[in-house]
DNA sequence: TTGTGTTTTACGACCTCC
DNA sequence: GGAGGTCGTAAAACACAA
C-alpha cells in the first residue's frame, strides 16, 4: 500500500497500487491511512477537505479519470462494496461546490432536473448521486427554516391580536360605564350604591327609554369608537329595532358566545358589541330580569 | 486536549406520480 | 415498476467552551 499527501485535506484515503497502475480509494478510518491536514498545518481550517478531483490532481496519480464522474464515484464502490450495503465515506464539499450548488439551487426553484443534475455533477466532480443527496438536505434545511420564519411571523400576527383584544375589551368597558352614567343621568337617578336587589323595578315606560336612551349614546359615539376599534358598528340597525314595540325584539341580535376567534374583531361577534352593550344596560333594568340566568353574560367579563 | 453540541453528508424506508 | 420526493436517522466533520 501507498499512501499519498492530501494537502488540505482530513480524508482518509489509501492508494492502491496495482501493476496497471495506482488506483485511488477513499476510505473509512480502519480501511486505510490517514493522513489529516489539521495535523499538518497545526491549525484547523474551514472546509478542509479537498474534493477528490483535486486530491488526485495533487497526488498526480496520472490518471486521467477526471472525466467521468460515475467512475470517480465508482472508487468508493470497489472498496465499500455497493453502496447500499456500506455507508459511503463522507467527503465535504468544496465552498466552491457548495455556492455553484446553492446557486443552482435557488436558480431552479429548489428543484433539480435530470440534465441539471449531470451536468453539475460532472462540472463539479462529483457523483451524480451527491448532487441529488445534496438538494434532498438542501431542501430539508429550506423547509426546516421556512418552518422557523411561518412560526415568527404567527406568534407576531397572535401578539397582535392579543393587544387589539386588550384594547377592545378596555374600549368597551369604558363606553359601558358611559352609558350607564349617562342613563342614569337622564333618569334624574344617582349611581347605585352597588345594591342591585334593593333597586327599584323600572317601569316599561322607563325601561324603552333607558334603551332609546343608549341608542343615542351610541350614535353619538359611533365615529369615536369605530376609530379606536377598527370595528363595523351597526347603530342604525340597532336603532331602527329600538323603535319597535317589543323590547324583546332587541335580543334577537344577542351575540353568540365567544368562538375560536375570540377577541378577533370579525364581521358578526364583535360587530354587535356596542348595540349589545347598550341592550344588556337596558335589559339589566327590565322587570323580572335574572342576571344568573342571562345567557350572553359572559360578554361582561 | 477533550467533551459536547451543531452541521453536513449519506442512506433506508416509504410515498407519489407518470 | 421506476424515478424522484420526503422523513427520520446515523455518523463524520466541525465549532467551541472548559
Amino acid at each position: 500500500m501507498e499512501s499519498g499527501r492530501l494537502i488540505n485535506s482530513g480524508v482518509p484515503f489509501r492508494a492502491r497500487g496495482g501493476s496497471g497502475g495506482q488506483m485511488l480509494l477513499f476510505g473509512g478510518g480502519s480501511h486505510g491511512g490517514v493522513l489529516m491536514a489539521a495535523a499538518e498545518n497545526g491549525r484547523r481550517n474551514k472546509r478542509p477537505f479537498s474534493t477528490a478531483q483535486e486530491e488526485l490532481h495533487q497526488l498526480e496519480l496520472g490518471l486521467d479519470m477526471m472525466d467521468d464522474v460515475d467512475q470517480l464515484c465508482g472508487f468508493e464502490y470497489e472498496l465499500h462494496g455497493a453502496p447500499s450495503s456500506e455507508r459511503m465515506t463522507k467527503r465535504r464539499l468544496t465552498a466552491e461546490q457548495v455556492r455553484a450548488l446553492e446557486v443552482s439551487f435557488e436558480e431552479e426553484k429548489r428543484k433539480l432536473e435530470p440534465e441539471r443534475k449531470t451536468e453539475l455533477a460532472r462540472r463539479l466532480g462529483i457523483a451524480p448521486r451527491q448532487v441529488a443527496v445534496w438538494f434532498q438536505n438542501r431542501r430539508a434545511r429550506w423547509r426546516a427554516k421556512q418552518l422557523v420564519q411561518d412560526f415568527d411571523r404567527l406568534r407576531a400576527a397572535h401578539d397582535e391580536l392579543l393587544a387589539g383584544r386588550d384594547k377592545l375589551l378596555a374600549d368597551n368597558d369604558r363606553l359601558r360605564s358611559q352609558v350607564i352614567t349617562l342613563t342614569e343621568k337622564l333618569q334624574g337617578k344617582e349611581p347605585p350604591v352597588s345594591q342591585p336587589e334593593e333597586q327599584s323595578v323600572p317601569s316599561a315606560a322607563t325601561y324603552t327609554t333607558t334603551i332609546q336612551t343608549a341608542v343615542l349614546v351610541v350614535q353619538l359615539d359611533e365615529d369615536q369608537l369605530r376609530e379606536s376599534t377598527g370595528c363595523a358598528v351597526p347603530v342604525q340597525e340597532f336603532a331602527e329595532g329600538a323603535n319597535s314595540d317589543s323590547p324583546e325584539s332587541y335580543l334577537a341580535g344577542a351575540p353568540s358566545p365567544p368562538s375560536s376567534s375570540e377577541g378577533d374583531c370579525g364581521d358578526e361577534g364583535s360587530a354587535l358589541l356596542l348595540p349589545d352593550a347598550m341592550l344588556l344596560a337596558a335589559v339589566e333594568q327590565r322587570p323580572g330580569h335574572d342576571a344568573e340566568e342571562d345567557s350572553w353574560k359572559w360578554f361582561w367579563n
